[in-house]
DNA sequence: TTTAAATTCATCCGAATGGGTGAATGCACT
DNA sequence: AGTGCATTCACCCATTCGGATGAATTTAAA
C-alpha cells in the first residue's frame, strides 16, 4: 500500500514523506486551519478538511488520504467514531482521534474502532506529529507483517536446547511452504542433509512432523 | 495474557482496570512522580518507577507489569529506545514513549520498535491517560487477531471458487497441524474421503501441498 | 423432475516425508 | 591429542501425502 510512498520500514526504505497525504476531519474552522498548518509545516501534505461526517465519506472515496485526524464530536449525526468504523469496513487506512472528549464512555467506544492514537485538546503540536508518524510506519509495518518472520533468538529462548544455525535456516524454509527438494536447491546443499537438519529440529521443538513444526513455530513467535 | 485482568476487547468482558499495572521509566523523579499520581488517580497501579535502563529491566522481570511508559533519554549507556527492543524481544507487552525528544533521527529510530504511543512533552494528562487505554487495548485485541482463528467467509472471499463447509472443516485440521488420519477420526469419515476433501481444497487455494496450504491460510486471515 | 453440486468411499500409483544407521569433515575448546 | 559439536552426505525402510479414476448418495436448485 505504501510501496510508492517509500515509507521507511525497516530500515531499508528511503523516507519521502512530502507525498503522505492527511484528511482532516474536524467542525471547527479554526482548528482545522490550526492542525493543516501544523501538518503543512511538517513534511505531510493536507489532502482535505471536512467539516462534517458527509464531507469526510466523500473526500476518503474521492481523494483517498494516506492517514485520517478525526475529531470525535462534529455536530452532526455521525460522529467521528462513525467515520472510524467506516473507514475500518471499507479502507485499509490508519487513523487518530484528535479530540476534546475522554470521557469514559466516549474512551470505550473508541477503543473499539482501534485508532492508531487519541490526543486531548489541548494538544501540543510536536505530540501530534510524532503520533502520526509512529501510526503511519506501526500501520505499514503491521501490513508487511502478512508473512511474520522468524527470529532466531525468539525461536530458541522457549526451546531447552536451541537451534543451530543450520537448523534454523532449514525451519525458516519450511515455515515458507518449501519442500526439502526445494530448500535442498535454495540451501545448495544434499536433499539427505536437508532431511537431518530437519530431523535434529523436529526433536529440539518438539513435534513429530511439518505442519506441527509449523504450528509451534507461529505459536513460538508470538510469545 | 489479559485474561484475568478482564479488559474489554470486543465489548463481552468486564472492564476491570485497577488490576493493570504500568512501569513508568523515567530519569527525573519529578516527573515520574507525576506520572504516577496520573495513574493513581486514574484507574491504573503503578508497578514500579525505574530511574535506569538496568532498573528496568530488572523491574520487567522480577515484577512485569502490563504496559510501560518509557522516557528515551535516561542519562545512562542505554536509553528509552533500547528498552523497548528489549521488551519487543522477550515480552509481549505494550509501551508507549513519553519524552522530550522529538528530533528527526529519534523518531526514526523509535519507529522501528513500534510503540503503541508517542508523546512529546510537556503533555497534558487526559491525552496520557487516553493513550495508555488504547494502547493496552489495541494489543488485546492485536493478540487476539495473532492467533487468527480460520475464518470460512474470509477465506472465501479472496477466493476464485469458495470452500465448502467440509472443504473448509478439514482446512481447519489442516490448519493445526493434524494428519489426513487424525482428521478422518475427529470427523468420524473415511481416510479416503479426507483426502478427497484435502484435494479440492489445494484446487481452490490454488496449492500444491500441505504446507503451502498453511501459509497461504495465514495470509488470507491477515488481509 | 432433471440437473448440478456436495459429500461419501474405494483402489492404485508415484512422490514426499520421517526415521534409523553409519560415516567423514571441520572447528573450537581442553 | 582428544573431546564435543555442527555440518555434510549416503542408503534403506515405513508412513504419509498428492493425485487420478470411478462411483454411490444426498441435497439444493432450476
Amino acid at each position: 500500500m505504501y510501496a510508492d510512498k517509500e515509507i521507511q520500514v525497516g530500515g531499508y526504505k528511503t523516507i519521502n514523506m512530502s507525498e503522505i497525504k492527511i484528511l482532516i476531519v474536524e467542525d471547527e474552522p479554526i482548528i482545522a486551519k490550526n492542525i493543516s498548518m501544523y501538518l503543512n509545516n511538517s513534511d505531510f501534505t493536507v489532502s482535505g478538511i471536512a467539516y462534517d461526517a458527509d464531507e469526510a465519506i466523500l473526500q476518503l472515496q474521492q481523494n483517498t488520504p494516506d492517514a485520517v485526524i478525526l475529531d470525535i464530536n462534529l455536530d452532526c449525526e455521525k460522529d467521528g467514531i462513525d467515520i472510524a468504523a467506516h473507514i475500518n469496513q471499507g479502507y485499509h487506512l490508519p487513523f487518530l482521534f484528535l479530540t476534546s472528549y475522554s470521557d469514559k464512555e466516549t474512551l470505550q467506544r473508541a477503543k473499539l474502532v482501534e485508532p492508531s492514537g487519541y490526543i486531548v485538546k489541548p494538544f501540543n503540536e510536536r505530540t501530534l506529529l510524532a503520533s502520526i508518524e509512529i501510526a503511519i510506519s506501526n500501520f505499514a509495518q503491521k501490513s508487511n507483517k502478512d508473512v511474520p518472520e522468524l527470529k532466531q533468538e525468539k525461536i530458541n529462548k522457549h526451546l531447552l536446547s536451541p537451534l543451530s544455525e543450520r537448523e534454523f535456516s532449514v525451519v525458516q524454509y519450511i515455515y515458507q511452504g518449501k519442500t526439502n527438494n526445494q530448500v535442498a536447491t535454495d540451501m545448495f546443499l544434499s536433499l539427505n542433509t536437508i532431511k537431518v537438519h530437519i530431523k535434529n529440529a523436529y526433536l529440539k521443538l518438539d513435534v513429530p512432523s511439518r505442519s506441527m513444526a509449523m504450528v509451534r513455530l507461529r505459536e513460538l513467535m508470538l510469545k
